[in-house]
DNA sequence: ACGCCGGTTTGACCAGGATCAAGCGGCAAA
DNA sequence: TTTGCCGCTTGATCCTGGTCAAACCGGCGT
């Protein structure tokens, strides 16, 4: 078990193993490399979705980006998490009053225009299956968070949340899963559509019932995973998402 | 109070003028309709994700179809619509527990192998870029979906769905916008994570409040489109992303 | 040490929807 | 026709989670 805590001095997150999904070196990568400028995010920084001459495309390298929401008079929101690997570009995200990429940890991205991605995507066809497929699970990943949102109640929505942050950056210990949560409490709660006051009673009775602690060095663990995985109805279908190799 | 009963007698919806996005005709659909099979769908019907070879490609052509999930003790819900050009695949749909997708209204679909599919999207640019843009409008729209029901009131979320299919659906007739829904009421309750009985309550709310009828016929009438809009605070978002030409 | 600050916890109260139950109307099978 | 089923409506009641407010906590600058 690794330190990594970025919550209080933020690092580059550097949980995924190499074998995980995205990150995975090879000969598509390459070819991105060729257009792609590498940058590289701090804390809470916003992302702009389009950039001078025209729109822009990110593939997340490492940590942990967001797309939030802000209507006036609304609460916000937080409605999408992108993982290593993902592809973001302005058509995948509906216009929103207040929308913005944001950075949610020390994250490296890599930015490249639409006409050189497009371009890519039309010569070389591993690239194309590459993108293909990972558009595909973002859908599938947005569709089952409405899916959470939707149908389930808050001890339920924060159950998932845990159990998909444990699967994405978790570490097993000695039968625990350990990992530092990258969002902040209230990133939590606009994510879960809950408010920062319920959130706070969830995460009380977790802890009361031995499903959750919070380790000093910022760090979350989970020393149950069998009975967290048992409070949320969709354990199975977080596990088809989110697993390594998934 | 006339009794929408689309549940009684299907029609198809003609809706969508020839216009519409998706619908349009050109070089790109003769290229598919070499491999796509044709499909007529009655209500209520489910479409296999998976066929007996192998995955296989839904491209809707008129109707309404969805994507529905029943977890066991959970209620049903209704997790995506699909409108005509929109392309449906297993990969986009989270395994969800009863995950099916299903015909709404009398519909018809072309059904191609993955890897016809595939195939067609690598050998010709402009499928490819057709197919890039749908998919990241279909993106849009799941997130979207989840930004109403996890920020938005039960009666804004109604107000939503009822200006997404008036600008679907709707045909204009003197300041008033008319149309049939292809969802029953249970349909939409699912759809916008509410319970029946309360939708019938926001249903008579609006109706007391004038912006909404029940013609003979089982048409929907909104004689007051501009009130609506104004009912939910996604109006321009929703008119981004689901005008003709969007 | 002090006080300020933002984020978190906790309590008391409130409300939007869910649930349960009864009643109604339309259609289909008998 | 009667009977039964199903979906819609409406009322009464309940409960989860939101709101408001106060106390708490840790970090930090002075």
């Amino acid at each position: 078990m690794t330190t990594l805590d970025n919550t209080l001095r933020p690092v580059v997150s550097q949980h995924q193993p190499s074998q995980r999904a995205g990150a995975r070196p090879g000969e598509t990568e390459a070819g991105l490399l060729e257009h792609a400028t590498p940058v590289r995010t701090r804390r809470r920084q916003r992302l702009a979705l389009d950039v001078a001459p025209g729109e822009v495309i990110y593939i997340v390298r490492s940590g942990l980006l967001g797309i939030e929401a802000a209507a006036a008079g609304k609460h916000r929101q937080l409605l999408e998490l992108f993982y290593p690997g993902d592809i973001i570009r302005r058509t995948l995200v509906p216009d929103l009053p207040g929308v913005t990429l944001t950075s949610l940890s020390v994250a490296e991205v890599w930015r490249l225009p639409v006409r050189s991605y497009d371009h890519l995507l039309a010569t070389n066809p591993e690239q194309l299956a590459q993108s293909q497929r990972r558009l595909a699970e973002q859908h599938a990943r947005a569709t089952l968070h409405a899916s959470i949102i939707g149908g389930l109640s808050g001890d339920e929505r924060f159950a998932s949340l845990l159990v998909e942050l444990g699967l994405r950056l978790g570490q097993v210990g000695r039968g625990a899963v350990v990992f530092d949560v990258p969002l902040s409490r209230t990133d939590i709660a606009d994510y879960l559509s809950l408010n920062p006051d319920t959130l706070s009673r969830i995460t009380s009775r977790f802890k009361a019932h031995g499903l959750l602690q919070h380790a000093r060095s910022g760090h979350t663990v989970l020393p149950a995973w069998d009975a967290l995985c048992a409070a949320t109805p969709l354990a199975a279908t977080l596990l088809a998402l989110h697993a390594p190799r998934g």
